[in-house]
DNA sequence: GAGTGGTCTAGACCACGGG
DNA sequence: CCGTGGTCTAGACCACTCT
């Protein structure tokens, strides 16, 4: 008997689900939204799902994939399959910085540096800053959690010229205060951009993702009051844990 | 010989992938950023690319889904997969409409109206357009595309007390462009959220997209220069379609 | 009707996580 | 060390598209 769908005899009784990954997908939805199972709670491992529901694994983790894209679920390598907490609200106009506004929503978020130097400008930098190739830049590299989950990794640029001595501050906190604190900057003007994309190789690696997970992508330009570029900024984020909000007058 | 990677002598032969799926990730990838592959041309089928590289059809989808999530290829239901064409770039602030940016592009955009209805308002409704329960809305439901292909479904809700007769007009062309022609409103002011999320149901099914496929969800609330909600707009993009610019000064 | 992707089965071994 | 998810095989039938 190698038949698949043989309990096909999908009569219609009720809702019955025409693919049986759907339905169990269903039901673990139900016990989400019913609070059965939490934000953070485990569920049962995949080889359990099979024998309490007589399926094949290949169709219990099709049933996992969906809630995963939904945002409903998250796995641990090798770890298991968890319940996801909800989003982070993200608002680009209001520029108090990852810590500020995580905190604001009654969450706790961290930073943890990955690495750091200062790298002369190649082409497209020293377009973006407006400044000689081969001028000295800072690089760092962050890894930003809430609540203990790494949601993003980012990659940023910032003259040296007008901050130095910055990589010796703590980076593993707020780069906005420091920047306004002991360089006098604020930032003025943000150009963003974004797209939904799949996390790969480095950003994967750090996130604690499998390869090929889908991530929003942001690129983010900063300016100060007199136009002159402060930050460049690549964020990588897990797709479900961000909600971007913009509040913005039509030009 | 039930065994799988019995090929996994993977000695370091140059950069020799781990995984197979990742191996023909990056075929399939040159292929297309060599432009032996273009966007739109239709990729072997699951079945001839099984027999060129002696891998099982499962591993094959695997390495098909990685480069979907990277929005380099897409599938037509039981058609085949394709060469994604390039996204479309999509500005908040500067608001002429889909037709014109996507135009302004050099791409075709068409959209098509599936469905309209004049409803009252319902709690929900009522508290965002601050009008009574019960005043009767413009409900449109429109698919758009661009260069033929369904790039997002969107569901629109107009305040029908200002715009009288609106479902009369040809809706297959700028809302946008109506509103202001017609009935003098123009947008000065949009509050945007938007996050990642999941392609199902109504949605998956309009943009002919199996359910369950990574898209962006958007909601939109159009206020005209008298503060008042012009329009609520809920849109449904294809995670590969689009990409989001903004350009903003921060408070 | 032929061909395509969509769903599903029933196994296997591997590599990593955590006690 | 064991349990977990990650990878992979080799089949099968189904539902739809296309010509």
């Amino acid at each position: 008997m190698e038949k698949a769908a043989d309990t096909n005899g999908t009569g219609p009784t009720e809702s019955a689900e025409s693919r049986q990954y759907l339905g169990l997908r269903d039901g673990i939805a139900s016990r989400i939204s019913t609070g059965d199972l939490k934000p953070g709670d485990k569920l049962p491992s995949e080889r359990q799902l099979q024998g309490e529901f007589g399926l094949a694994r290949g169709t219990i983790r099709e049933a996992l994939f969906l809630l995963e894209a939904e945002g409903a679920i998250f796995r641990r390598d090798r770890s298991g399959w968890y319940v996801s907490p909800p989003p982070v609200v993200y608002d680009p106009t209001r520029w108090e910085g990852f810590m500020s506004y995580v905190e604001a929503q009654g969450r706790v978020p961290t930073t943890f540096t990955i690495s750091t130097a200062t790298i002369p400008a190649d082409p497209l930098l020293s377009d973006i800053f407006s400044r000689p190739l081969g001028a000295p830049l800072h690089h760092i590299r962050r890894l930003r959690s809430v609540d203990g989950r790494a949601v993003l990794v980012e990659k940023l640029v910032v003259d040296a010229a007008i901050t130095p001595g910055l990589l010796d501050f703590d980076l593993n906190t707020s780069l906005t205060a420091i920047l306004k604190r002991n360089f006098g900057i604020t930032v003025a003007r943000n150009q963003i951009s974004m797209q939904p994309c799949a996390l790969t190789g480095d950003e994967a690696v750090d996130l604690r993702q499998k390869s090929g997970l889908p991530g929003l992508a942001l690129q983010r330009v900063s300016y100060d009051g007199h136009g002159r570029v402060v930050e460049y900024d690549h964020e990588y984020w897990r797709h479900d844990a961000v909600q971007i909000t913009v509040d913005l007058r039509v030009r």
